[in-house]
DNA sequence: ATAGGCTCCTGCAAGC
DNA sequence: TGCTTGCAGGAGCCTA
């Protein structure tokens, strides 16, 4: 389950293998993920070199040149269960393996995606300009998220803090589990209605975002060699998590047990006695 | 404009 | 033991 810190740990751990390499073969096993993989793709990358890896929300940009072409990337999406990790030439592919790019040094650069949530899409020109990219909010270890910010686009809206902490238009990268973490650790009820939270408040929210995010990122770091040597799982279940998945167990910091509602579909832990 | 629901997919776990 | 069922999740799309 991919969120923001698990896709920035992806990056840091696929760049120095891919980035300046000449894509020699791409090889596609499974074209229908949540978007096809378009029918071009093979023909596009194939003689292609690697620019300068970037994330934007939970998407990886993968600039690829190609000679005398205009500017192009891909688009990768992990979704909710894809990975990106550096196979050796001639490791076999494991089930679920859909796309490899093979490089010019004998590296692959392999997705894996159980799920299929994810996909690869190519973007020719300016990627920003993509409409899946230009609507999203601010990153939120930037300066453009803070508690202002929360406050400004919250008002008149009746819509519970959780989802309205999850839109992307708000701010990007905070999924179910993260939210969940950061509600807490700000001591607020993921039911409150977005408009009804003082001003005050967010800064607190906002600051806990960063946190849990920020944390995430230095545990993903600490599991960056495993991860691209081979086992292709981050070190998500690692850390600490005070709520998510802990529904019916007690609060680790007032011992009352913790309740699970549903919150725009997605279930929502908390602790009803530290989050008001 | 806003809020809520539905959908894609597979693996896993719980229930019978 | 072997079946069925439900759940997990991002984000685009749909409807009221």
């Amino acid at each position: 389950m991919p969120e923001l810190p698990e896709v920035e740990t992806t990056r840091r751990g696929i760049a120095p293998h891919v980035e300046g390499r000449e894509i020699v073969e791409v090889i596609v096993r499974q074209p229908r993920l949540r978007l096809p993989v378009p029918n071009d793709l093979v023909e596009r990358l194939v003689g292609a070199r690697i620019g300068g890896l970037s994330r934007r929300a939970k998407y990886l940009l993968v600039p690829v040149q190609a000679e005398d072409a205009a500017s192009a990337s891909l688009l990768w999406h992990l979704g909710m269960s894809g990975s990106l990790r550096i196979a050796r030439l001639g490791e076999l592919p494991k089930k679920h393996d859909h796309v490899d790019l093979v490089l010019d040094d004998g590296a692959i650069l392999r997705y894996h995606d159980p799920r299929r949530f994810g996909f690869v899409d190519w973007l020719q020109g300016d990627a920003a300009r993509d409409p899946r990219l230009a609507r999203l909010g601010p990153e939120p270890l930037s300066e453009a998220f803070d508690g202002e910010r929360l406050h400004a686009l919250s008002r008149g809206r009746r819509l519970a803090v959780k989802p309205f902490l999850m839109d992307n238009a708000v701010v990007v990268g905070v999924g179910n589990i993260y939210a969940a973490e950061a509600l807490f650790l700000a001591g607020i009820d993921p039911r409150r209605a977005a408009g009804r939270i003082s001003l005050a408040r967010y800064r607190r929210l906002a600051a806990a975002v960063r946190e849990v995010l920020a944390a995430a990122i230095t545990q993903g770091g600490t599991t960056l060699r495993d991860f691209v040597g081979g086992t292709g799982e981050p070190g998500y279940f690692a850390q600490r998590l005070n709520v998510y998945g802990r529904d019916g167990a007690p609060c680790r910091r007032c011992g009352a047990e913790l309740r699970l509602v549903i919150l725009g579909q997605r279930a929502s832990v908390f602790c009803a006695a530290c989050q008001r």
